[in-house]
DNA sequence: GAAAATACTGTCACAGACTGACAGATTTTT
DNA sequence: AAAAATCTGTCAGTCTGTGACAGTATTTTC
C-alpha cells in the first residue's frame, strides 16, 4: 500500500466531503420536485443512503442543507485591508469591490441557477439565507468597528449596506437569469451600488 | 339588558383581544427569565391559562408571540403618496420621513424596553423580526414599483435601505436604552439617514 | 325569546423536527 | 496489532405544529 502521508486528507474526511455532497444533492433533488414543505428530512436520509440522525450530523436542517454557505464571501470581505485613515464612503467601496468580485465568480459555480430558482420560490430558504447574512453582518460590523475605527452606527450601517446590495445584485440577478436573459455580474452589481448612491444621497444628484 | 349594539366590539372580540394580551405577556415573562431555548409552548399556555391548542390558534410560534407586529410601521409606509414623478431619493426620503415619525412613536409604547433588551440577546427573536422584515420590503417594495413606476431594481433598493435605517435606529437606540443612556428617538433615526448617505455617496462628501 | 348559524376552545391523535445515549464499525495513531 | 479517536446507526424521547371532532359560548335570525 502506497504511503500517501503526504496528502492532508484520509479516507475519513474523502468520505465526509463525499456525504455532503450526497446531502446536499438529495436535498436539492427533492425540493425541486414536491418542496420545502412536503419533504421530509427521512426522505433526505433514504435518498442520500444515510441514517436521519446523521443527517443532523452534517446539517441541522433541510433548509441549510439546500442553501450554499457564504464563507468564502466573508473570507473576502475580511482579508480587505481596512485602515483608520479611511472614510465611511472608502470603506464601503473597499468592500463593495471584494463582493463584486465574489459575486462575478459565485455566479460562475455549477448549480447556482438551480439554487436560485429553488429560493425565488421558497420564502423558507431565503429564511436560512437571512440567518446567515445575520451572521456575516455581525461579523463585517465587528471587523469594521474595530479596524476601521468608526462608530458602532457607522460600522453597523457600512455592514447592512453591504448585505443589502449582495442581496439585490443577488436577486436581480436570479431574475434575470430565470426569464432566459443573462446579464453581466459584475455589470449589474456596480449598477445596484450606483443606485444605491444614488437613492441615500439627494444633495449629490439634485436635478 | 342595555343595548350596546352601537358598539362595535362584542364579548367574542373583548375575550380574544385579552387572550392575546395574556399570551404576549405569558411569553415575555417567561422568555425573560429562561431564554427561548429552554421555553416550552406548553409552559406558556399553561401561564395564559390557555391549552396548548389554543396558543398556535393566536401565535404560530412562541417567537412571534413575543415580537411585535409590523403593521404599524407598513401603514404608516403606504399611506405615503408617492407620485411617478418624484426621483429616487425623493421616495427615499419621503418614506424614510414617515419611518422616523413611526419608530419615535413606537419607542414611546409600553413594553418597549422590556423588548429591546430581550431582542439584544436572543437571536432567535431577532430571526422572527427578520421574517417580518421580509414581508415589509416586499410590500414596499411592489407599492414603490407601481406607484412610484421605478425600475424592480430601484424599488427593492428603496424599501431595503428603508428596512435597513429602521432596523439600524432601532438596535443603537436599544443598546444606548439598555446602557442606561437615554436619547433621542427622531434625532438617532435621522442620524442613520445622513450616515448612510455620507458612506454609500463618495462623491457627494469628497473633501 | 327561542332556534339556528357561527365562532371559540379543549381533547385527542398524529406527523415531523431535533437531541442524547449507547453500541458497533471504521479509520487513525502508537 | 492494540489503543485511541471518529463516524454511524438504532433507539427512545421531547417539542413543535396541525387536522378532526365535540362541547360551549356568542351572535344572528326569525
Amino acid at each position: 500500500m502506497p504511503d500517501e502521508s503526504w496528502n492532508t486528507v484520509g479516507k475519513r474526511d474523502d468520505h465526509k466531503a463525499a456525504t455532503r455532497r450526497q446531502i446536499q444533492q438529495a436535498t436539492l433533488d427533492l425540493l425541486e420536485t414536491a418542496g420545502v414543505e412536503a419533504t421530509t428530512v427521512a426522505s433526505i436520509a433514504e435518498r442520500a443512503g444515510i441514517s436521519e440522525r446523521t443527517f443532523f450530523r452534517y446539517y441541522d436542517s433541510k433548509e441549510s442543507a439546500a442553501v450554499p454557505g457564504q464563507g468564502e464571501l466573508l473570507d473576502a470581505l475580511l482579508s480587505r485591508e481596512l485602515a483608520p485613515s479611511m472614510s465611511p464612503a472608502e470603506i464601503f467601496q473597499e468592500l463593495a469591490g471584494a463582493c463584486r468580485e465574489q459575486f462575478a465568480h459565485e455566479v460562475e459555480q455549477v448549480g447556482f441557477g438551480r439554487i436560485s430558482r429553488l429560493l425565488l420560490r421558497e420564502p423558507r430558504l431565503l429564511q436560512a439565507v437571512s440567518r446567515q447574512e445575520m451572521h456575516l453582518v455581525n461579523t463585517v460590523s465587528d471587523a469594521v468597528e474595530e479596524r476601521a475605527r468608526l462608530s458602532r452606527m457607522q460600522a453597523q450601517l457600512v455592514a447592512e449596506l453591504i448585505a443589502c446590495t449582495w442581496r439585490v445584485a443577488w436577486q436581480c440577478f436570479a431574475r434575470e437569469e430565470s426569464a432566459g436573459r443573462t446579464s453581466n455580474p459584475a455589470e449589474l452589481f456596480e449598477q445596484a451600488v450606483q443606485n444605491l448612491a444614488e437613492i441615500s444621497a439627494p444633495a449629490a444628484f439634485g436635478r
